[in-house]
This record gives structure tokens, sequence and C-alpha cells, in this order.
DNA sequence: GTACGTGCAAAATGTTTGCATCATT
DNA sequence: AATGATGCAAACATTTTGCACGTAC
């Protein structure tokens, strides 16, 4: 299959071992707009493979998000709404989320909304509080913290 | 005191009661710039008002989070790199923070640059926004993820 | 006096770790 | 063959909860 290839050849340019859990987990996590929790990939995935266990979904994960292929959502809210588990997303092109102060749920800003944003942003001063600050700028993570209408 | 007037007022205003706790608790996160921890303000705290309970800390800062006394820093980063554990600030107004990646230390964006690059996102695309997906914007959280240059 | 906050300990999560085994390189 | 990943269970850390008591309104 031509995905396999791609996503092999993905892995071994970060230097991952290609495994069929992380291949699993990869490729559910691309597949889905729901920025789930490792629990939520977790019961995704092992139907397919079983005998998963949750701390190789973590464990790909942490190695998924050092390797810059996915992202781990800072997490906003107490743990009762939400903020409880963290949340990932494979998305890697920068946008910006949504997040309900009520229910923890974390949405995507549409592609078009996101780029008229961030291209707001000035670079140069981002360059600029790098520079005063001694810090190297990674990603820009912004988050609109905010209740969606029509209160569950 | 003044200021124990200032405080009471701030609290009463929001329907919270005025107890030493919740007094002792708001003053320490106010007076500092370190983002702390629910258990660093609790060991900050505790030797002022002895058999302070740090589930007291908890309450108090989820009703000062809730009264928009106090902010829940979105906390990205693994347990282990000091993702673990939730950061509060009592700064109310908006601004930038940097994250550290191998860390999970947070420090402020300074006053300047924080408005320099907030002003430069439009409010009038953040309306558009809001109306197209249903959701009320309470808060914009923006945090640049990156490393400190000389690594500890 | 009533409603709400506090302290304590226990429970509920969420995440990591140690170790034996297994799969990928 | 060697290195690193997996699965399992137990350890760990953080946050929440239940209940008796105390305190602010």
């Amino acid at each position: 299959m031509e995905k396999t290839k791609q996503i092999r050849s993905l892995f071994t340019q970060r230097g991952l071992r290609f495994t069929q859990q992380r291949r699993a987990i990869y490729e559910a996590l691309e597949a889905t707009k729901s920025h789930p929790t490792a629990d939520d990939l977790f019961h995704m995935v092992s139907p397919r493979l079983q005998g998963l266990s949750l701390a190789t979904v973590y464990n790909t994960l942490e190695a998924l998000c050092d390797a810059g292929l996915a992202l781990r959502l800072p997490s906003g809210g107490s743990a009762k709404r939400g903020g409880g588990s963290a949340r990932y997303d494979a998305t890697v092109e920068n946008h910006l989320h949504l997040r309900c102060s009520r229910t923890g749920v974390v949405a995507d800003v549409p592609k078009d909304f996101s780029s008229k944003l961030l291209e707001q942003i000035s670079p140069s001063v981002l360059r600029e509080l790098e520079h005063q600050m001694g810090f190297k700028i990674q990603l820009v993570q912004i988050e609109l913290v905010g209740q969606f209408h029509k209160a569950s």
C-alpha cells in the first residue's frame, strides 16, 4: 500500500522505528479532527491491535511529539472541566484552537481564519522578542477560550 | 489596613467570601511573578497559616479563576517536563507566555511586547469568527513554546 | 442561623516506570 | 545480533471528593 510507505518514510526520516502500534496510532490521530486524549486513541486503535497497551499509546505520542509529527495541545481548564488529560493533534501546520471553558472540548479554527489571524503577527516583533529574551520560539500556540452558544 | 479592604471588596464584588486562606493565597499569587503551581502556593502560604490544606488551595484557585481574579495557564508539555501540574497567574490583563519545551518553566513576555503583539490581532476577524462558530470568546491565550538559550 | 469554606484522609484520574519479552533494524 | 519498542502491573503525581467542623455573612 502506498500510504503505508509514506508513513514509514515519515517515521524513518526522523529516526522512529516503524511498528504496527505506532503506525496505527499515527493513522488514527491523523484521520480524526477530534483532538483525542491518549485514552481516546487507545479505544480507537485497540480494536485493530488486540493487546495494545495504554502505556504504548503514551510512549508513541511522546515520540511523535518529539519528532514533530504531532502536537500536544496546551490544556487549560480544571481536571473536572476537561483539562485533566492532554489532547493531541496530528496537524502540524499552525492553526488556532477554540476551547470551551465549561467542557474542555477543543475545536479547530477553520484554516482561513487561522491563517488570517496568524499572518497578522509580525515575525519581526517575534524575532526581536527572541533576541531580547534569549529564547528560541518553536511554536506559536493560540487558544481562544470561551463558550459555545446553546449551553448544554 | 488599606490593602485588606481592597482585596475584601474585590472578593465580595464577585460573591466570594473573604476568608484568611483566600486572602493569603490571593496575596501570594498576586505578589509573585513565578506562575506557581497549587503546591508551590501551598508552600508559600502555609508558613503564615498553619494547618492550611492543599485542598483549600485548589478550591480557592478554582474560585478565583471562576471569579476572573486569576488565570489557569494552559499547560503544554508532558507530565515529566513540567506539564504535570497547572500553573496560575493573578495578572488578569492579557499577556503572552513563554514556555520552555524542555523544563515546562513559564515566563511572562514583557508588557510592551505583549501589547504590541496582541494589538496586531484584529478584533473584527475575531468577531466574525465568533459569529461563524457560535462561540463567545472570553480570552485569547497565546503561548510561545520553545527553549531558552544556554540549556541548564 | 444558614450557607459556605476548611481540613483531613481517601478516592479518582492521568501518566510514568521497571522489567521481561518481542519486533525492527 | 543489537537496539529499541511493547505489555503488564505497580508506582507516582495531581486533583477531586465526602464528611465533620468552623467561620463569614
